[in-house]
DNA sequence: ATGTGGTAAGTAAGTGCTTACTTTTAATCA
DNA sequence: TGATTAAAAGTAAGCACTTACTTACCACAT
């Protein structure tokens, strides 16, 4: 029974996004949800106007004030839908291996493709996320908690750890945390916004990624560890001698 | 006769931007102007009206309509102003003394210090150009271009130059000074947007520099070059064997 | 007296949001 | 099974207010 309607709901809301018929409520207000965050995305929330959400969902106005009482409400019910998918709190565990093994460069370069990818994948993030900063709405403390913060502390703590092994050369973790981020950032910020009619002639995400790290790397391997990185230099630079 | 109507025009600014007595044409639209940058960074092009506009600057609506056509022109005025205070053309002769020495990071500490503060002291800059790329305004195109094209262009060449020198590491030269812009840029996005109330307790911009830098060099210097930093990574980890 | 800097009071076209009303759906019960 | 019914999904039209922009008129220094 319980099962039964959620199936014909499913149904009624594939058929509903395109023909605009009749929805269960719960899958209309999800698909307004949907609608208003690519428009919010687009045009950021004081620019985005009640009507052309409703037009977009294919329902008259009033119904989106029947699902959300104002349209501020409307606005961060975007984040139950967004967080969930942008979550960044799997990472460690991601990551897992890579971080037991100590593999420096695998980690930063698969949490750096992991970022460019999600930047390009979800559209709407980055516009959503630097909107809500600009427009300062509380939203925005919770997007960047939950997507950069997040990362931020792994780094941290990623960096702090390997320290310890001696691994990694003593210098701010936050720092070099906030550094890494910076170039990824500014990396999908480019090709997702300032640029982004040249983004297939630009570096791909893996190259990106690959360079940043090594950049990163390069410039915290601590020169007494053991890392093939810094064997490989030295010896060049002994032979060079 | 010249210079007598400039100085009253300057006197009767000051006064106006507080009594909001009668003004030159010239310099009401100045204050105009000045008045919109503050307003424009701070909630948009979309986000702030021409009746709040007017206000701020004491003045009736209609004169910002006498002194510009539409909104838009209005907006567009905003870049001869803050052009010329944030161009960024003048880098190469403001490091030029380094960028002889070949003194890396000198040049790169250089350039970081001077945008972090420039990002600082000038709070409505990244504002500004933040909403205009989201907002998707022409404007935007002009503000990259003057202000992160053209350092973007000097870093490039000068990696470039460092490079054939055998000084730098052979990488993408792009790549570098995008890592290194974006090290600096979110520095900045972190300082005076996303964590504004907090910017006291971080660290200074002069760390901030000092760590980029580092992190930047370590990371592309090449082990042929006789660099000292490079010297010293050698002698410590030969040490170590 | 004439051009310039200024205003009060508009305009039509939106703005978020509400009201008063109609249709569809799904459970209930004869 | 099929009619009944209450809730939920939907609409058209309009509310008070705001938007960018205009018009018609004024004060005053030269």
């Amino acid at each position: 029974m319980r099962k039964q309607e959620e199936v014909i709901n499913a149904e009624r809301a594939m058929v509903g996004t395109n023909v605009a018929g009749r929805m269960a409520g719960e899958d209309r207000r999800n698909q307004i949800v949907h609608v208003a965050m690519r428009l919010f995305s687009e045009r950021g929330f004081r620019g985005t106007t009640t009507k052309e959400i409703a037009r977009a969902a294919g329902v008259s106005e009033a119904i989106i004030f029947r699902h959300f009482a104002t349209k501020e409400e409307l606005y961060a019910a975007i984040l139950d839908t967004k967080s969930c998918a942008g979550n960044m709190s799997q990472l460690s565990e991601m990551f897992a291996e890579a971080v037991k093994r100590g593999d420096d460069r695998a980690v930063f370069e698969s949490v750096a493709l992991t970022m460019l990818q999600h930047h390009e994948e979800d559209e709407d993030f980055l516009r959503l996320l630097l909107y809500s900063a600009l427009e300062g709405h509380e939203l925005f403390q919770m997007f960047w908690q939950r997507n950069v913060r997040e990362l931020a502390d792994f780094l941290r703590s990623y960096v702090r750890e390997r320290q310890k092994a001696g691994a990694l050369r003593e210098m701010e973790p936050r720092l070099v945390g906030r550094a890494f981020t910076g170039m990824i950032l500014h990396q999908s910020l480019i090709n997702n916004l300032f640029d982004k009619s040249r983004t297939l002639l630009d570096i791909t995400n893996e190259r990106a990624a690959r360079e940043f790290t090594k950049i990163l790397l390069y410039g915290t391997v601590s020169s007494s560890a053991p890392e093939a990185e810094v064997k490989k230099r030295n010896e060049t630079a002994t032979r060079k001698r």
